[in-house]
DNA sequence: CTATACTTTACGGATTTCCGTAAGGATAGT
DNA sequence: ACTATCCTTACGGAAATCCGTAAAGTATAG
């Protein structure tokens, strides 16, 4: 079994949980914090003392306080994880059942475990991380396969997440063609815009743009 | 101090954490459930025995799963039980932080603390118990007192939080007119509709109500 | 009953979005 | 090099929204 794991999750009720389930699976060194930045500080100082973490838990929503943070979410510490470190092995642990979310954490950053929680996440983490120490496979719980499965996470490229996201903060399409040619997104004719926001209504049934929105963000889209 | 005390929470990580806050204040007799009804049944189960929960910790938001579920939410259980029963205790207790959602629970239901999971939960529960059993005063975080103080939970009304709520399930204005005839709500005139929503747009500084509709989604408005 | 202030409704023109058609460009196969 | 196909862009009229002004309706004080 691993013998050096880090927990990086802020509420503090969690913890007792997580730490319980490492326990029982007899993992010695089990190190806790509750901010991304300290988490990441501690995983390189580990690694600088040549005694690296082997797995990171972390929930994915961190709640901003009055402390300055580097890194305000799971998905910026896995990221920056990742890049640095790409042997740890990382399981991501969440109340998160965005199927989005949780699958481009998969795409983006090849992390080997999501576990949503929920009713049952106990058992589940503890088969996560038995699973991250013995094979390479990723582990997901069984109710969110249908993630790889669902057409809406595949079909929904990254565009139409950039357009939605320039919608819900405001933009007018007449004002979107400009936005995308200053940020360099095409393609970025007014008439391109039109249709691609008409297909995804079509797609989602949206009868306006607002309504697309309100969409988009109950699936955790944007 | 209490003597019975039920906990409705879904998530298994938690409950190990309120069980120990609560065996700390010497409580004896601790039930915990994970659905609403079954929290329902068991405060009626338990009046009927002549042996009444005194105190009530919910959670707010309940996955749902493969159960049929009567009550979804924690505050549809606060509903029931405050209807029914209105001399027990309440505590809600949630990841929550949308002031809009916090204040109705004290306006609507008259709670007698809420409590956000966060990295100081476990003190405050704690000190929201005592409160509630010592007095009849209520208990909220010290980091969430704005929310009696903030303009916007107090100056946006039910009136305006269903019209933005029909907004977002793609009522077009237009549309909005017999919308509101047909549910019973006043002022419904095509007018009146268009002129809120420009407050609206200014209250929020929003540039269309696209916009508009995202940003009370990312407050809990909606 | 009347004057006043306030809310609601009606209306119309400017602006934006909607939606179809067609022209222009790029790419791949032959 | 030619053609078929697909993607992007241009354009224009219909529909929806935006926004100001004015009329109609309501409540209240005197």
């Amino acid at each position: 079994m691993f013998t050096k794991v880090l927990i990086a999750e802020d509420i503090d009720f969690n913890d007792i949980a997580v730490k319980q389930v490492l326990q029982e699976l007899n993992v010695p060194e089990i190190i806790y914090t509750k901010y991304c930045d300290d988490a990441l500080l501690k995983i390189r100082g580990a690694a600088l003392e040549n005694n690296p973490y082997q797995l990171l838990i972390t929930d994915l929503s961190f709640k901003p306080d009055h402390r300055e943070n580097n890194l305000k979410s799971g998905e910026e510490l896995i990221a920056a994880v990742r890049e640095l470190f790409p042997e740890i092995k990382i399981i991501a642990f969440s109340i998160e059942d965005k199927s989005y979310r949780i699958k481009s954490l998969f795409d983006n950053f090849n992390i080997n475990g999501f576990v949503m929680k929920g009713r049952n996440s106990i058992p589940e983490l503890k088969k996560a991380v038995q699973n991250a120490f013995d094979t390479d496979e990723k582990y997901l719980s069984q109710e969110l396969n249908y993630i790889f499965r669902d057409k809406t996470t595949n079909e929904i490229d990254n565009y139409d997440i950039q357009l939605i996201k320039y919608l819900s903060i405001g933009v007018s399409q007449d004002n979107m063609e400009a936005k995308f040619k200053e940020v360099g997104i095409t393609p970025n004719s007014k008439s391109s815009i039109e249709k691609r926001i008409n297909k995804l209504k079509i797609y989602f049934k949206a009868n306006n743009p607002t309504h697309l929105v309100a969409i988009a963000k109950d699936l955790g889209l944007v």
